[in-house]
DNA sequence: GTACAATTCAAACGAGCGTTTGAATCGGTT
DNA sequence: AACCGATTCAAACGCTCGTTTGAATTGTAC
């Protein structure tokens, strides 16, 4: 749906254009977390970037792929490093890796991106944890492209490290842990359902992943509800 | 933002626009829970209804009002049902209950709902996931408004429960359960991201929270993470 | 300093949005 | 059969949206 103009350079500069670019996907990052993708209007981000309005579709092609683009920027990076931890930590153990530090692998690259100040990260976060939820097909379509290799990986890891599980009863767990830090990191505005929350608190994100980790680890090792306990939830009535 | 034109109507029928009324709620519940909030027109939500395109304004005042419509229906009686199965447990056991007995009254209501498919329960409880991920402030001051006493009688039943987490851990972890819980109802679509998952298991409800509680209840009991341990996570480099 | 590509800009396009209006229609009551 | 409030309807209002256009401007290589 871009291609019709496909941004018009040849092969040079950058540098020129950079401080443009930068600027939209700076505004584009705050807005789209602190709004949603439909909600936030081209004209009100460009306002705030100070930029012309027709740059987006200059610079992007569309505000479709202007929003890729602001999740590229900080996804690939960090989905990157997770790897480069988790291969690390295979080499080290030998394979024997404990269900902590492989957790640990995928949560240190997003506490690391969450401290970086300089590059948005509590913003970038909250805004994936948003994209994870958007019904949008053109979202989940790149999300789940950017994401194949890594659960793949995680999900080989995991296996070794928790034998009790099958294939599939972690296929949901990994689901659970994902919905459970993106939720986590995207929903700093939904702790006020839960009030008191002191704000000092409020915006640690490292103490969040300090209180979460404990929390998926024990999940993740918990044993499978046996078949004879099945019908006990549904008969509590 | 509604008042101005404030639904005209003396006391008596219901019962004749009552069709009407419901047809928009069930197209609305469908049509929200598909493209969101934000994406979803009124034009296009009439016609699925076969109504008027005034109707919804005639009937409801506003689009956001028709949404908080759409939300009420369905939650407040599972609310209701949840907090009545957790009185229900505090008289029977005399205050002592487990944290499997308390998760399971949060649980079992969902799940009724869910199975509830003349009431459209798959579709709502997926619809209630992702407005607990917008960002729209009308519906976060609705949700926070829906779920305070809710969740205040679940903090205080768990607390008991757990008396080895302080208020304060429990507050979190309670956050975690609903970030879960919330992500993974209505991230179905999700669940693409990570494949595998047998064309049985994918839209059956019961089974996922079947499998969802056990990694719940083994996270809320899991022992915080001591003082000591805390610099391990960012050191892993 | 001229040429040329890259970028910026103001302006407009066409479409879709939520909402409002006032007339037409319906159903029950007198 | 005449009335009246409740409901439905077609049409329009005013507005904002993403995108496109073509001219102006900028920066750089010759």
């Amino acid at each position: 749906m871009a291609s019709t103009r496909p941004a018009r350079k040849t092969v040079a500069a950058d540098v020129t254009s950079a401080d443009t670019k930068t600027r939209i996907l700076d505004a584009a990052e705050s807005l789209f977390m602190e709004h949603g993708f439909e909600a936030t209007s081209l004209r009100s981000l460009t306002a705030a970037a100070s930029v012309n309005l027709a740059a987006v579709n200059y610079h992007f092609g569309s505000k479709e792929e202007l929003f890729q683009a602001v999740l590229t920027r900080r996804l690939d990076p960090m989905n990157q490093e997770r790897i480069e931890l988790l291969e690390r930590l295979e080499r080290d153990t030998g394979g024997k890796m404990s269900c902590e530090k492989i957790l640990f692998t995928m949560l240190i690259p997003a506490l690391r991106l969450a401290r970086d100040e300089k590059r948005g990260g509590k913003n970038f976060l909250r805004l994936l944890g948003r994209a994870y939820a958007d019904p949008a097909p053109f979202i989940r379509h790149f999300l789940s492209a950017q994401y194949a290799e890594m659960i793949g990986r995680y999900k080989e890891a995991f296996l070794k490290a928790l034998p009790h599980l099958s294939r599939q009863e972690l296929t949901w767990r990994l689901h659970f842990v994902m919905g459970a830090l993106s939720y986590t990191i995207a929903g700093t505005d939904a702790l006020k359902l839960f009030a008191q929350v002191s704000a000092a608190d409020k915006y640690d994100d490292e103490l969040l992943l300090q209180r979460l980790a404990p929390f998926l680890v024990a999940g993740l090792k918990a044993p499978p509800l046996a078949e004879s306990r099945r019908l006990e939830l549904v008969s509590g009535n």
